[in-house]
Parts: structure tokens; C-alpha cells; sequence
RNA sequence: GGCCCGUUGGUCAAGCGGUUAAGACACCGCCCUUUCACGGCGGUAACAGGGGUUCGAUUCCCCUACGGGUCACCA
């Protein structure tokens, strides 16, 4: 007999009256940028809406459980700042946040879904059972269509106390027609005679998805079930679930996949980029927030950069868009160069310090300078190695680097400059940006020459590379006067022996 | 293959019966300039195709094509 008492003291548990969201993570690996979407769109209804944010780890597949993905699930919202009110760790009223923690009440529920008429043990194994059937319409599909619903409780108690293992399965009226409603889908019908006869509890004991999601949305007081698409086609049996035991319908939001490429051959299945793999190479995650937000939802305006607060100051769910969104790479890059340039001049240094100790050793050079050349050029911080690399070490160089057709500028000019330049430079006492200018346009003054003739040889000499981030005086000042001097030199010898 | 959903420039996307069909990234050109970059200005580029409905379709309906999702004791 069933302990009806229970059931109502777990209804009222359930809190009422606020808007609840929950992301509801698998723990199987990587955060994929789709996943990461759902997790942000969830956020942000519930912050729009002045509701709570709930943390669900759904780990009723023990086969596909994955070491340290709960962690990885922490670590993603945690950096991207999507806080959540109840979770396994902070806990809240209505826990346990773990699918594998809350068996029991998994079980509980069966029993009374039997009870009503929505489900039944059903004793077949493997694929017995799975038969070819004609629906109204002619077509043949196949589903699961046994005996098992037509026996008694009694054959069943029978069976199962001679140690036959049962699942628990969902039992779908084979008339009419089952009609939901998503937030971007608008309303979908489709007839009951299409929809098979699902488990819902595993012989291990643990609930299919089908069942357990159900279970814990209720049972959670979610109001808006935000998820992929791809639950879209089981939503008429999740509904059927909800009418069975009398529940509340929460509101749907399926949102479409990610796609990889424009070829569109990668699905999300196939593994759209993941969070850490997108930190790794230098984006911020800020920066792939926003992008994120942006793949398959429109604020509306011509405004693009945005931060949390004001997405969730105007994130809509209307204009969530229904075809998938192809992850643009190079549309990431531009808006992570974007919220570089945006970070204060002390964030940036300190954020792309350990990129420029990569490449730059020499403790007297100082990181925040090169840090100051930096920001205004850079898409990724993986890239400052790679444009930094000179300060070092003087790269091995051709002479022919020295040719500027713009500014007429050629190897004898170069040679004729650097040999201005040096004793000029030799002269300088206080070795700084200011002075180093001086030098230089003073000499262009003097020579009554163009700013480049000068400009680019001395560049030349002290980096040995054509492309460098800032100007000559700026790489002179941070190389030191003894070093720029040496490079100055080795540069007149070069371009003596040429 | 069946069912469900979608389709505006290369990509993200506004649009919601009458618009010169926004904007952003990318690309190209010019300007600026101490290289590259940044920045400024300008440019190329789209309503998948075919039928309807309508005085009028990117907007509504149907078909085709293409794309996505789904058909598990995975979520």
C-alpha cells in the first residue's frame, strides 16, 4: 500500500510563487560551448524574472559517468558567474540535487504512476517486446508492445518475488493526441499511437532521463525547463507524465544545437569547442560569454558587447532563435580583442604577465611595459609569445628587412642612420620613452629627413624583426641602453658586410 | 526512412504584408601612421526554388530541395 502521507509531505516542500530555472548537467566530460549556452539562457531567464537558479547533476548513467566532470561543471559557471541559489553543494529545500541520491524517491514515484494507470512493470529483456506496428495512417514503425501492462498485481508481485527482474515503463494511451507548448516552438501535436512505451526506472533501480527529469522538476518547483532541442520530440510523453500524475505543465525552452562549422556536418553530438579547450587558447571568458549569448539570441539593437547584468536586463526568451547557429571562431577573436582593449591597463598586465614571461625571461625587462604595447594589438593571449619573442634574444636577421619602399628607405640609408644614431643615443643619461623620442626627432630635425627615416632603421636594428608591437622608442626603452646599443651596432655591422 | 522543426549576404543576425531589406564579424579599397595593428571613411555581398493567397509578398499557405533534431534500460 502505497504511503500517501508522503507523497503529500513532499509536495509541500515544493516552494511556490517565484520563477524557478534549473541547468541540469550530465557529468560526462567537457562543458561544450551548447551546453555552456543553455546553462547562460537559463541564468538569465531566472535573473530576468527576479528567480532562482537551480543546480541538478543528473548521473543516473553510471557507464557514462565521467571522473572529475562534476568539478569541471563548478568550475565553468563559477568563472563565467553564473551562481546558482541551490545546488549539491550549497544545498536548498528541496534536495538532494543528485539524481543517483535521490533513488528512492525515483522509486516512490513509479509505484504511484503504477497506481494511476501511467505506467507498469514490465518483466521483458532486451529487445523482446519491440514489434513492427501500423499506426492509423499506415505507417509501420517500430515500438515496444508487450503483455506485460494486462497482468495483475498479483502475477506481477508473483513474478518478481520468484526473482524475475522488472523495469518500470510508460504506459501511452494508443488513442488521440498529445499537444505541448514550447516558448520558441509555439505549440507541437502529434498522436499518441507514434509515441513508445519508454522505461522509466533501469533494472539497476535508477530512472531513465524520461522519468527522472520529471520527477525533479516537479518535485523542484521548476517553472521554465530550459534544454536542447533534442529533448523536443519526447516532450508529448514528458507532458503525458505531468497529466498522469496530475501536475502542473512547467514552460518549455528548447533551444537548437550549436554547430561547428559552416558545412554544417558537426552536429553537437559530434562536439562543438568546449569552455576549457577556448580558455586554453587565450579567450576570456567573459568575452566567450557574450559571444555565446549572442549564438542564437538577438537583443534586438545594434549593441553587441554586453555585460551579465545587461543581458540579464534584457534577455527575452521570444527572441531566442529556432534554426541552429553555426560557432563563428573568428567572430569570438574580434569580440575577445574587444574586451581586451577594454580591460584596464592593470587587469590586462596582469592577465597576459605569465603569456609575456613565456617569451620574455630577462627579469630586468619589465612586463607591464611590454604589457602597455600589448593591449591594443592583441586577439588572443596565446598569441604574445609569438609577438614578443625579440626582446630576448635578437632574432637572426636579413639586411633586406631594412628596405621601406613607402618611405624610400634602403639598406645605405639605414646604415648612414645608425650611424647617426648611436652616438646620439650614447649620449642619453636618463634612459626613458621621453628621451629616446628626443633622440629620434631631433635627428629628424636635424637631417631634415621624413619621421620614418629614421624611425625604421633604429626599429629594425633593436628588434630585427618587420612586424613588432610598438615603435621604435618604445622597444628601445625596454631593451635598456646597453642592449639597444649592441643591437644598434650589430645592426651597422650587418649592414657594413652585407 | 518515419515523425517534428527550421531556411535573410561566407558567418551571427534585425525584419514580423508596402523598407533604398538594419547592424556586427570576415573580405576589399582609401585615409591616418614610426612597421604591423588600432582607429576613421567607403565598398562587394542575402530573402533556397516553384506554385498559390493578395492591389501588393522576405513576411501568410502548399510542394520541392537543403539543413537540424529524434526514433535507447543516454541524457
Amino acid at each position: 500500500m502505497l504511503d500517501h502521507k508522503w507523497y503529500e509531505e513532499m509536495e509541500q516542500r515544493i516552494p511556490k510563487g517565484e520563477v524557478r530555472t534549473r541547468f541540469a548537467p550530465s557529468p560526462t566530460g567537457y562543458m561544450h560551448i551548447g551546453n555552456l549556452r543553455t546553462a547562460l539562457y537559463t541564468w538569465l531567464i531566472a535573473k530576468h524574472l527576479g528567480g532562482k537558479f537551480i543546480l541538478r547533476i543528473e548521473d543516473t548513467d553510471q557507464e557514462r559517468f565521467v571522473e572529475g566532470a562534476t568539478e569541471i561543471i563548478y568550475n565553468t559557471l563559477r568563472t563565467c558567474r553564473l551562481d546558482w541559489q541551490e545546488g549539491p553543494d550549497v544545498g536548498g529545500p528541496v534536495g538532494p540535487y543528485i539524481q543517483s541520491e535521490r533513488r528512492f524517491t525515483y522509486g516512490r514515484y513509479a509505484d504511484l504512476l503504477i497506481e494511476k494507470g501511467g505506467a507498469y512493470r514490465c518483466f521483458c529483456k532486451d529487445d523482446e517486446g519491440v514489434v513492427p506496428v501500423t499506426l492509423p495512417n499506415g505507417e509501420v514503425i517500430k515500438k515496444h508492445q508487450c503483455n506485460c501492462c494486462n497482468l495483475t498485481a498479483e502475477e506481477v508481485q508473483a513474478r518478481l518475488d520468484a526473482g524475475e527482474t522488472a523495469v518500470v515503463r510508460q504506459k501511452i494511451p494508443q488513442e488521440g493526441t498529445t499537444t505541448f507548448s514550447d516558448a520558441i516552438f509555439g505549440e507541437i501535436t502529434v498522436p499518441n499511437a507514434e509515441l513508445d512505451e519508454n522505461v522509466l526506472i533501469k533494472t539497476d533501480g535508477l530512472p531513465t532521463y524520461n522519468f527522472a527529469n520529471v520527477i525533479d522538476d516537479h518535485l523542484m518547483g521548476i517553472t521554465h525547463v530550459v534544454r536542447g532541442s533534442e529533448y523536443l520530440s519526447s516532450a508529448p510523453k514528458y507532458n503525458l507524465l505531468y497529466q498522469a500524475f496530475g501536475w502542473d505543465i512547467p514552460a518549455y525552452v528548447h533551444c537548437s544545437p550549436v554547430m561547428r562549422d559552416a558545412t554544417h556536418k558537426m552536429s553537437k553530438r559530434h562536439g562543438d569547442p568546449s569552455f576549457e579547450d577556448l580558455l586554453r587558447e587565450g579567450y576570456l571568458p567573459d568575452a566567450v560569454l557574450n559571444y555565446v549569448a549572442l549564438l542564437g539570441w538577438s537583443p534586438g539593437g545594434e549593441q553587441e558587447i554586453f555585460t551579465l547584468e545587461e543581458l540579464a536586463e534584457i534577455f527575452d526568451i521570444k527572441n531566442i532563435s529556432k534554426s541552429p547557429a553555426v560557432f563563428d571562431i573568428v567572430k569570438l577573436k574580434w569580440m575577445n580583442a574587444e574586451y581586451i582593449k577594454a580591460m584596464s591597463s592593470e587587469a590586462f598586465a596582469a592577465v597576459s604577465a605569465p603569456f609575456i614571461r613565456q617569451a620574455v625571461k630577462n627579469p630586468a625587462i619589465d612586463a607591464a611595459k611590454i604589457a602597455a604595447l600589448l593591449q591594443q594589438r592583441t586577439e588572443l593571449l596565446t598569441d604574445i609569445p609569438e609577438k614578443i619573442d625579440f626582446f630576448d634574444e635578437l632574432p637572426e636577421y636579413s639586411t633586406e628587412l631594412y628596405i621601406h619602399k613607402k618611405s624610400k628607405v634602403n639598406e645605405d640609408i639605414c646604415l648612414d642612420m645608425l650611424q647617426k644614431i648611436i652616438p646620439a643615443l650614447e649620449a642619453v643619461d636618463n634612459w626613458c620613452d621621453e628621451t629616446i623620442h628626443d633622440v629620434f626627432m631631433g635627428l629628424v630635425a636635424e637631417l631634415g629627413v621624413k619621421t620614418a627615416v629614421v624611425m625604421w632603421p633604429a626599429r629594425i636594428a633593436a628588434a630585427g624583426k618587420a612586424v613588432t608591437p610598438g615603435g621604435a622608442v618604445e622597444i628601445c626603452s625596454i631593451l635598456g641602453k646597453e642592449e639597444c646599443l649592441r643591437r644598434m651596432r650589430i645592426g651597422v655591422e650587418k649592414l657594413t658586410n652585407r
